[in-house]
DNA sequence: GTTGACCTTCACGTTGCGTAAAGGTGTAAA
DNA sequence: TTTACACCTTTACGCAACGTGAAGGTCAAC
């Protein structure tokens, strides 16, 4: 049996360009060219084709193909072996791929509802979420989800006016924070004063403040790159100074 | 703080090629050009381009990245829940993927050992091993251990005076299972001898010959396209047949 | 004035084809 | 016999995201 360029393309549920570009680079050349210049393919043919279309399947490069299909079975076990090795890196890859893609669409989520609401910054939402995580059951178990759910309900609904309000107090958290950080010291007066205002305007979002909570918090600003990125934007180290500000008010450190 | 190319690369650990990239593809434009035709990039650049690479990293596509960080939040969001998706079914793909190279792989180790033994063909050993999955414990219970490893390491160290009858009679069986084929009836006379003759052929892998896994063999034949290639070579459906002959010749079938 | 480190704009190479464009061939119907 | 139509050929640009020169201008220091 003899085949035409289509006819073994269609044999074989490849393009006929895929057979042209497989004779360029000579991982599969025609048995021969008759003298209209057309590529006429044998059973040889054929079969090598269908070798080399279960190791493409496999996602094996046809560069590496050409090896497996020309060379002695042992050299193509070789390749077939750094390719399985190149396929669980992959995996790997892609498994930390897709763990930062989802925390990513939960912060996004939450800017959102934020761009809704008149855009506040777009972390907050993830802290009321990560804060439900942590101590949620906990404060859970301790007051009821009544009051858990009012908690969150009223950071989905602020007002306008509550939004300027803790707008201004971020701001004077910026700033203080600016200052204070330039002292170097998260025991000083105006960091705890800093600190204080952080308080204040978490309470904005918090319905119950508790000192582990606000502690691991800070935690998470110097954890989470996204968070560390906005307090380190103007002088780096500000989320760690902040942290250490915060564990010093909440007693977590002396 | 201003920056040129190779500055701002160098913060961002990129290369200055990639920074003209962006700048050509409308990604990320300088601040401005400055007098000798240089590119001075910003502090709104800095922070872009932070932007950029964070998504980069989660694998999103330039262009991609192009919409998230010039439209509004919400389409951001969206692009890269699609992303997730394709993430998840790549990740599928993948395992898939794997599980396949990883069957070809023990079948090609298999063919390694041939080629050492002088070349039988490939297939055979996965054979033993597949056999030895399904009814291994089978057999070792019922034989214990000693037989069994005796049977493999025969498989292994196959005579040259061995291979060449196996040759043979593998050759026989391919004959004679063509000649049955002719006939259409899996129960005939001549399907019938060409199953025992393949039952001989498998008494030089197997020590212990068993029906159930002569059937089992017969069915993986249909089940697994390279067997199936490998029988069906000449004739399309003969490892169908050879496996209805096997499950009649083995009592399986009536 | 001359290094040497920087900057610029082309422009080709990478992978595995898709998709024309421009033209020759083979066969069956009008 | 012409004509239509399906097939074949080569050539070559396009895709993603840059890497890697090449050829040439700029800037600060010695």
């Amino acid at each position: 049996m003899e085949y035409t360029v289509q006819k073994l393309a269609r044999l074989a549920g490849v393009s006929t360009r895929t057979l042209r570009y497989y004779d360029e680079i000579e991982i599969l050349k025609p048995a021969r060219i008759n003298s209209s210049g057309y590529r006429i393919y044998g059973q040889e043919e054929v079969d090598r084709l269908q070798q080399i279309l279960f190791y493409r399947e496999l996602g094996v490069s046809l560069d590496s193909i050409k090896n497996i299909v020309t060379s002695p079975s042992f050299e193509g076990a070789i390749a077939l072996k750094e390719h399985r090795e190149k396929l669980l890196e992959k995996r790997q890859q892609l498994d930390l791929l897709i763990a930062n893609v989802e925390k990513t669409i939960a912060l996004t989520e939450g800017r959102i509802h934020m761009s809704d609401k008149e855009k506040f910054e777009g972390f907050k939402k993830k802290m009321v979420e990560d804060n439900e995580k942590k101590y949620g059951k906990e404060i859970r178990d301790k007051y009821g989800n009544d009051i858990v759910d009012k908690s969150n309900a009223k950071f989905m609904n602020m007002t306008q006016k509550e939004n300027e309000e803790v707008t201004n107090l971020a701001n004077e958290v910026q700033v203080t924070l600016a200052k204070a950080f330039a002292t170097g010291d998260p025991a000083s007066e105006l960091a705890q004063k800093a600190t204080d205002l952080h308080k204040q305007w978490l309470c904005y979002y918090w319905s119950e403040y508790s000192k582990e909570a606000h502690a691991g918090l800070a935690q998470m600003y110097v954890d989470d790159e996204r968070f560390t990125a906005h307090y380190d934007k103007e002088q780096p180290g500000t989320a760690e100074f902040l942290r250490d500000a915060i564990l010093i008010y909440t007693g977590m450190k002396q």
